[in-house]
DNA sequence: CGTCCTATATATAACGA
DNA sequence: TTCGTTATATATAGGAC
């Protein structure tokens, strides 16, 4: 979507893939953005930049997307109720 | 980005809704792997479908990138040293 | 580092089968 | 509803500040 066509692989030179990194993170939370309000999804996003820094989005509160995101996968991988009867986990932040 | 342009506000109608889901929570999953490749960033995203259903993405492991998020969220909420005496994070990266 | 500009590459809204 | 198609809307690579 430029200039040239580019090949999606790790930008060598530190200075373009610090360029596209900004570029791209804003269109990516931009996107994350739209998606939550266009279709009432909850949705979440983490970034950290090649140094180490956070960016974030979320629709409702990155809190409550991992709490749902742990629960939801708790039970996807539960499939086999039957063999675990202890099943309390607590959810903590 | 369609024969029409579009406001960014819940779509009402429930079909539309859910196509119009499907297609950028791909576009997005796509961005976001794209990013991390790229830019050599650690990303993660978490979308719950109006339905609840679901979808996600990480470059790493979604486990690593939210203990990543804690870590970083602690340490950034912590400045105020002076009134809190058991500041012990431990700096790791 | 973010911002503006502009030519292109992509994403996708609206349809059609 | 689930897929293609395609006309348009957007995102963004490259480059200059």
């Amino acid at each position: 979507m430029g200039r040239g066509k580019i090949v999606i692989r790790r930008i060598d030179n530190s200075t373009s893939r610090q360029v596209t990194f900004s570029k791209r993170r804003n269109g990516l939370l931009k996107k994350a953005k739209e998606l939550a309000i266009l279709c009432d999804a909850d949705v979440g996003v983490v970034i950290f930049s090649s140094t180490g820094k956070l960016h974030e989005f979320s629709s409702t509160s990155m809190k409550s997307v991992i709490a749902r995101y742990r629960r939801s996968k708790d039970e996807q991988q539960l499939p086999n109720p039957a063999s675990d009867i202890k099943v309390n986990h607590r959810i903590q932040l």
